[in-house]
DNA sequence: TCGCTCCTTTGATCTGTGTCAAAACTGGGC
DNA sequence: GCCCAGTTTTGACACAGATCAAAGGAGCGA
């Protein structure tokens, strides 16, 4: 358990560099704690751990903030309630990520956070992160890490608005293959630890969509699908998307 | 001039108040200092200011940051550069608002800020900005000021990738209506002070399509519009609009 | 193993919004 | 005042993606 942990730490801290070097529109699914960030609060957010079974709520949109989170292992997604009920996943999140920074704006969260799967999350209690940020190098992190967050979810609003569905899934394939990279693993095959479902909702398209264009992606043979598990074939086919509409 | 001033400041922080009371959907086109934040920075932002021209920039994505900035009269735009070359608009900003936060995530800007028509800025510089922020207290306020900015720009996006384009117009007429109330004019009769392009770039629409919608809604009695001038009829007219997709 | 539910794929059709086009309007410069 | 460039409105049409529909597959508890 504690090599595990030992792994973990050492992937992610390569991992945060590496995402630290991308341009603004790599970031789209997950935010990332810097590296300064992250050596921050990791090492405190240990104490307190919650296990959360896939569905559960770590924190509900409108609740008092109680403290900020640490992924420890598994994976959640954020989701912005609507007014007409509804609800719209604004972000993915997996080990390593930080959540609830949005609930520092008026002391209460806007986000739901809800498990992917069963997970694993360290919590910060907010009395404690708030002694925390009296230091200043500890503060300038926290910082960082919330203009991050504004910068990638600034360039997912552009993305959604404007790209076509080919191009938000491209997008989304070649994002989620960096994070894979930079966690460690293979840039070329890896899972879609989320459905078809909530990857429309995360990116405005029905899922019907999304399998109809990851389908077209393997009838190019840029992509090979089987079920959640993707193997890139040709990554720069899936770049040259980007470039122009279609 | 010195009246001017006081003026402006007096309207703000009733503004701000305001804006502070809102749920998180409300606040889609202006980012908003909260009230301590703003009280924290403005006084500061005295001192250097910069005078733009339409179309000017205020900086530009990947330059380098060199101060943060509040804004004491005009508009401006933030612009998000997307692979293709085009250009995404991310938000709108009017005096009080406050603006370049993006770029403390990595010491470069993330978005161009551009004028929207003659305005004035206020630069804190980012040495005393850093300064200012060891005291614990202004830390707090921009940290909130930070977070603030995360839930607007989550907002969107949801919005952005998931309503229709009545609903996004009615959305936008809203959250305008709202703003100008919040600065102490009328909510009912205001100025649109970005072209029908403009705001189709920010919501995702064509100009053609914003200037049918504003058309569909003066059919229905809701507006009134002439060239930028709109006067809300019905207020609870357009609301409506949001509950119910359409 | 069965049976159930949810997820995924694929097809057929519909529709909201984009695209193309043209005319009217607006504001600034001279 | 007039001219000109850019903006706005409105119309006709096309198409990307939504919707409706149906069948197959995966996961999971009993």
């Amino acid at each position: 358990m504690a090599n595990k942990e030992a792994q973990i730490d050492a992937a992610e801290v390569t991992s945060l560099h590496a995402a630290c070097a991308q341009c603004a529109l790599g970031n789209l699914c997950f935010p990332h704690a810097l590296p300064a960030a992250f050596r921050t609060l990791f090492p405190i957010a240990r104490e307190k751990r919650t296990r959360l079974a896939r569905g559960e709520f770590l924190f509900h949109a409108r609740e008092r903030q109680t403290g900020i989170y640490a992924v420890k292992a598994g994976f959640l997604k954020s989701c912005m309630p609507l007014p007409d009920g509804q609800s719209k996943i604004v972000g993915f999140h997996a080990m390593g990520d930080v959540l609830g920074l949005d609930g520092l704006g008026r002391g209460a969260h806007t986000t739901d956070a809800i498990a992917l799967n069963g997970c694993e999350v360290c919590e910060i209690p907010l009395d404690k992160f708030e002694r925390l940020l009296e230091h200043p190098t500890e503060s300038v992190h926290v910082r960082q890490l919330l203009a991050s967050e504004i910068s990638r979810v600034e360039a997912h609003a552009a993305a959604v608005g404007t790209l076509s569905a080919k191009q938000l899934a491209a997008t989304f394939l070649l994002d989620m293959s960096g994070r894979w990279e930079d966690r460690g693993y293979s840039k070329n095959e890896f899972v879609l630890f989320m459905s078809r479902k909530e990857i429309g909702n995360f990116l405005g398209l029905t899922f019907e969509t999304v399998s109809r264009t990851l389908s077209y992606f393997q009838s190019k043979n840029w992509i090979t699908v089987h079920g959640k598990n993707v193997t890139v074939r040709d990554i720069s086919a899936l770049k040259s998307q980007l470039a122009r509409a279609t």
